[in-house]
DNA sequence: TGGCTTGCATACGGTAGCGTATGGACGCCT
DNA sequence: AGGCGTCCATACGCTACCGTATGCAAGCCA
């Protein structure tokens, strides 16, 4: 039968491999992939490494695009709504990325920024992908009815939001942690056509 | 004279170690500190570092109090407002954190919370840390007039956001980046006794 | 069935880094 | 002057890696 399907004994590939990094990537960061420890956790040698890699660095770039070209899908998945229910779909959005259910996606976000501090073409990456994160969210504002410049500022702390908050640890804080995270969801996308309550020292 | 500033020549005690390792932390992680590359920079060879430090574990615990007890100081003093213009204070902390200008703080600050993903030890201080802030800056909210749980939702916002922001690259995305700052720190400074224009759909 | 390619193993040289051992310069004290 | 403590240099063994070279098995192919 097939002879694809009966002999994966040690069929690896780029894509393998490069999966496998990107794992160790977030329980390790960039700096603890080393590529024979990965290649034991692959059961190989980094014989096998070097026959699919020039060399790490080879690796590191796979990494890159095949984490952008997922968060560029998602990205348009999570945020593609219902006409009309533009308000729903930025609730989902900020419940998906700030909840612990992806937090194994957020740790690779976080790795992955981490990393770019110190590697342009991995900022590169990162500009790339928060530009169409921050323009597809913006659309959801602007569909909700709030001008351009507010919907952009709504995105952009939407975005900060959920990454900061990953970044937090505040256990000791506050109980009642859904109620908070809700309370914040409501202020990130409650329209600001209400004029401030207070008024900015600034104005 | 001062015998004590005239030999100076290879005055070296912990905390010079330390604060010279809290900057390489900044300039390449946790994972880039190494005795050697550090010692080299301070101009001495690592016998010096092993003279004033067990191991490298001993400075990187050194490291976490110094930063601890230097933040736990800065939030105090961020945070300490002038009665009656508490929500001029939130303004200049949303401010000092959220600007370029401290950005040497703001990469340290990213440094050690990476570092606390994979070290317990420094997530402990995180933790800590956090604590204090969030509630320092709770207070600054509830002598606003806001009630306990929107003042613990907004500080947490506050701090989620500026750190959030200081991952994100969003130079393509807007060309007005103070305005945009403004808005945001409208956003979250605001009181929300003003009841949402629009509805949250979990409601 | 012998040769070719694929995919990995093994062995090697080289560097970087940790921690230790030991020596030595220099100031201080008596 | 001699002894002692402080602070650092030097030298060493050891491990973890990177990248290369080469060996080797197993499938395909004529």
């Amino acid at each position: 039968m097939e002879p694809t399907t009966r002999k994966p004994r040690t069929q690896l590939d780029r894509s393998a491999w490069t999966r496998a990094a990107i794992e160790v990537l977030a329980e390790e960061g960039i700096a603890g992939l080393r590529v024979e420890v990965l290649a034991k956790r692959l059961k190989v040698t980094k014989g096998s490494f070097y026959w699919h890699f020039q060399d790490r660095r080879d690796l590191l770039v796979a990494m890159l695009d095949e984490w952008k070209e997922g968060r560029i899908k998602d990205i348009i998945k999570q945020t593609r709504a219902v006409p009309g229910r533009e308000l729903e779909q930025i609730y989902h959005v900020i419940d998906v990325y700030s909840t612990s259910r992806s937090r194994r996606g957020m740790l690779i976000e976080l790795a992955v920024r981490d990393w770019a501090r110190r590697d342009p073409q991995a900022a590169a990456i990162v500009a790339e992908v928060d530009e169409v994160r921050l323009k597809c969210a913006r659309d959801l504002f602007l569909a909700c009815g709030l001008p351009l410049e507010e919907a952009s500022s709504r995105c952009m702390l939407l975005y900060a939001y959920v990454f900061g908050i990953s970044l937090m640890i505040y256990d000791k804080f506050e109980a009642d942690i859904p109620r908070l995270k809700q309370d914040i969801a409501d202020v990130i996308a409650r329209s600001g056509n209400a004029r401030y309550a207070l008024a900015s020292p600034a104005a």
